[in-house]
DNA sequence: GAGCATAAGTAGACCGAGTGCAGAAATCAA
DNA sequence: TTGATTTCTGCACTCGGTCTACTTATGCTC
């Protein structure tokens, strides 16, 4: 697939993948604050102004990572079988993610994974920086929900709510996950806790918040 | 209650004040990104350390405002009347901020209040510096929500997902009730239509989501 | 009310992220 | 090879935010 690009094209992408791995050598190694972007550029061996170029801000050195997912959960609504309901395709797809130990679900003990996850929950910048692409992936998920109902009272309101309901959902399980993760325990020994309680999660959205109604 | 305080205490209060309103006044005047601290700095005659020693980032010349609703969902679950579920309470408290027309709902057509807010709205930096705000309000609010039951399962992190939920329906409302302002609508002639959106959002969070279930 | 400890404010240099510009170097198409 | 076009570079600049050393104001005590 590299051969079908021309040099220039090809030359980009290998830039592109240098910057972005000094950039979180040098943080793992030393810290988000402590390393600044000239230094990066300085190990990338490019300008401080050709690394601005390919990444727009400091954040997106690590954070460009998660782009990648950014409409993972309207895919999933869209990509669903006949006759099944979004919240059980979400489900699905989740449950499936912790099987394999997606990245994406904290459920993950690989050493890289785990140090580039704490380094995003460490760094406060990071962390708050993240929650652009939460947004995003609102908007992405109220479009596809939108697209399966029809008639119901209050609808556009209705899938947004529903949208950052689900989201938030999956992040704070994946957060919980990751927390335990980063206590050392291993994504094996969780995995069934994980999936109960992403059922757990998945039947309050069904049901609703059964204990504090 | 002024007097109560000693005239340095006093002159503080009158720092902070004038160095916030300056601020503010000159966003509202030019655009958040157009004005530089230094100038607000000058406007309100203090020097520019001195502004930061009130207000930690320029973001909190605009954001401190929204300090004190951090923990009002958490003090609304804590307050609420003998029998009275965590969501009814909320339910209560939010329709009651609607009828008052609080401009922490949205439904606030003062001018002054819906300069603020589009503001706030219109600036990238102060939207995604708010959200620093919302997760401490979801913090708050899980832990209100803990002590209320005992002995669920997945206690933790059903109070967490209780808490986000909540509060992410009320962004959404207030957001939607304040897109719906800046289009020039009347608060009046909206409350109905925010009032019937409430008790939808409630009811999905009482008995799930049942138009994707 | 004089004097002193302490809190608050100031000026100015400094750091790092990010931008604008004008020109140099590389790539591509012919 | 040439010429158009993209990409890269160096450098100066702005702005947010911090550091240091110093001055000024406040409040408390005798």
């Amino acid at each position: 697939m590299d051969a079908q690009l021309g040099l220039r094209e090809r030359k980009k992408a290998r830039t592109r993948r240098a910057i972005s791995e000094a950039a979180i050598a040098l943080f793992l190694e030393r810290g988000y604050d402590a390393v600044p972007v000239a230094e990066i550029a300085e190990a990338a061996e490019v300008s401080k102004r050709t690394l601005f170029a390919y990444f727009p801000t400091k954040d997106d050195l690590v954070l460009h990572r998660f782009a990648d997912h950014e409409d993972e959960a309207a895919r999933v609504v869209r990509a669903r079988f006949a006759g099944e309901t979004p919240l059980e395709a979400l489900h699905r797809h989740q449950r499936a993610a912790l099987e394999r130990r997606d990245p994406i679900t904290g459920l993950c003990d690989v050493p890289a994974v785990v140090a580039f996850h704490r380094l995003v929950a460490e760094t406060p910048t990071l962390r708050s920086a993240l929650l652009h692409y939460h947004a995003r992936s609102v908007d992405a998920l109220t479009s596809a929900l939108l697209e399966t109902t029809d008639g119901v009272a209050h609808q556009e309101l209705t899938a947004r709510l529903g949208a950052s309901q689900v989201l938030t959902v999956l992040q704070e399980l994946a957060n919980t996950n990751q927390r335990r993760i980063n206590e050392g325990r291993s994504a094996d020994e969780l995995a069934s806790l994980a999936l109960a309680e992403a059922d757990h999660a998945f039947d309050l959205l069904r049901n609703g918040l059964a204990p504090y109604a």
